[in-house]
DNA sequence: CACCAATAATGAACTATACTCATAAATTAT
DNA sequence: ATAATTTATGAGTATAGTTCATTATTGGTG
């Protein structure tokens, strides 16, 4: 056929015949995996799911580890995306770690089976155990949350930003753990408590205003007294804010 | 009973002898385990390396993941009793969080390898996700020291136990990963963050133990909006946690 | 259009290893 | 001492990951 006349009408070049296998072999290894688990899951059973043959998975992914952390490396990726999009670069800090956590824990519960297989992709085998650079990635978008509100002085730095984090992921991680248990579904109780727990002065800082001059005077406690009202006037009128 | 005449002297009973076997294939196989990876080690070499026939360990394990899980429940059973022992029930509730999350942290530290181990144990094939029965006997001890605390009325009920805990193990482990990583050694500035996390409860105390002498100075005056503040801080923040 | 070089795909063959099982050794009971 | 039962053995089997010689497809060129 005449190859370099013109594009054929069903979009076939050779780039896009590549990308689509690959992209076919990993929801294929997706699914497999998730289903079977690593160790049940046959490189036959994934080639036959992928349409390809055995020999021709050794083309794209080195082996069964390489494939694992494919499939877990782009699970992450999508992931990163969709926690870019779900936080509101513009709205407050307390509310952008709602946001990530909330998107963070909704992913874990719907997805478990395919985060589960993390663990399995972490280790590789002998090596100095290296993360993958896809979650790596995904951490990134908290960090930008938080030096945003470092930036805006929504945030005080006393602790560390990566203890912040540990406990970020990790309450979050462990919760999802908890509900899947459980068999429960998405809980918005466990977002309060982690947002909170990370952001423990955001609303201090914010009220005390200068929590540095602690001369007392009367002045100032009448001050304090006068923020404290309009807080209570708040939690009244608008309890669920 | 006819044979129990009397007690060999080299205290090699068949019970004795099957115990020390058995021993003997834990310790070869956490060994292996630990520096070859699950899947580099042969069962070969563990057979090799506790002193029987490959034959023989499946005679104590039905198979490789047995063993693994093993293992990894033996880990959490010895962890269970140091914790337990690291413990003083007599100490302050926010002393014995300290306490039970130094060493815990400090045993993840020192064995990150095999806790590493427990990610692959945690799913045995196609089974529905049960925990061990050991890391089960292990969060009981978080349990009894939680509960002694409510009981003292040192911790408040606000939050669900469940969530505290997930903060408490959650964040631990995420930061044993992180100091891991970064080749760091144990960290005492986790364990503060992590306890105050739990323990959200000294201002609300203290706001409740100042309520009862009412001497105004303006010194007393400063502390109580301080804790009146930080109350409705996280009121605030988080409604209805 | 025909030919060629390069790339991609295939699946039978190879290999490594978890697991089995017929046999033997050790231990206990009679 | 002998039988019965339990425990140990390791060569053999089956399964699944990986390789590689062979074949097919693609894209360019005279």
């Amino acid at each position: 056929m005449a190859a370099s006349a013109n594009q054929k009408p069903d979009q076939t070049t050779r780039r896009q015949k590549l990308e689509a296998r690959e992209a076919a072999i990993l929801e294929a290894a997706t699914t497999i995996f998730v289903q079977k688990g690593v160790d049940g899951s046959r490189m036959q059973d994934i080639a036959a799911a992928a349409d390809i043959a055995e020999g021709t998975l050794y083309l794209y992914y080195r082996n069964k580890q390489a494939l694992l952390n494919g499939v877990v490396g782009h699970f992450w990726h999508q992931l990163t995306l969709g926690a870019k999009a779900a936080v509101d670069t513009e709205a407050s800090a307390a509310k952008q770690f709602r946001q990530l956590a909330e998107y963070h824990l909704r992913s874990l519960l719907e997805q478990y089976e395919v985060v589960d297989l993390t663990y399995r992709a972490r280790r590789s085998h002998g090596e100095p155990e290296q993360q993958l650079e896809q979650i790596r990635e995904y951490v990134r978008v908290f960090n930008s949350v938080y030096q945003r509100a470092l930036d805006r002085q929504e945030l005080d730095d006393r602790t560390p930003r990566w203890q912040r984090r540990d406990v970020f992921y990790g309450s979050l991680e462990h919760a999802a753990r908890t509900l899947h248990l459980r068999g429960e579904d998405y809980d918005p109780g466990v977002v309060a408590t982690v947002v909170a727990t990370i952001m423990p002065k955001p609303m201090a800082s914010a009220l005390m205003g200068s929590a540095k001059d602690r001369h007392s005077n009367t002045k100032d406690l009448e001050t304090r007294l006068d923020n404290i009202e309009r807080l209570l006037a708040q939690l009244v009128e608008n309890p669920r804010a």
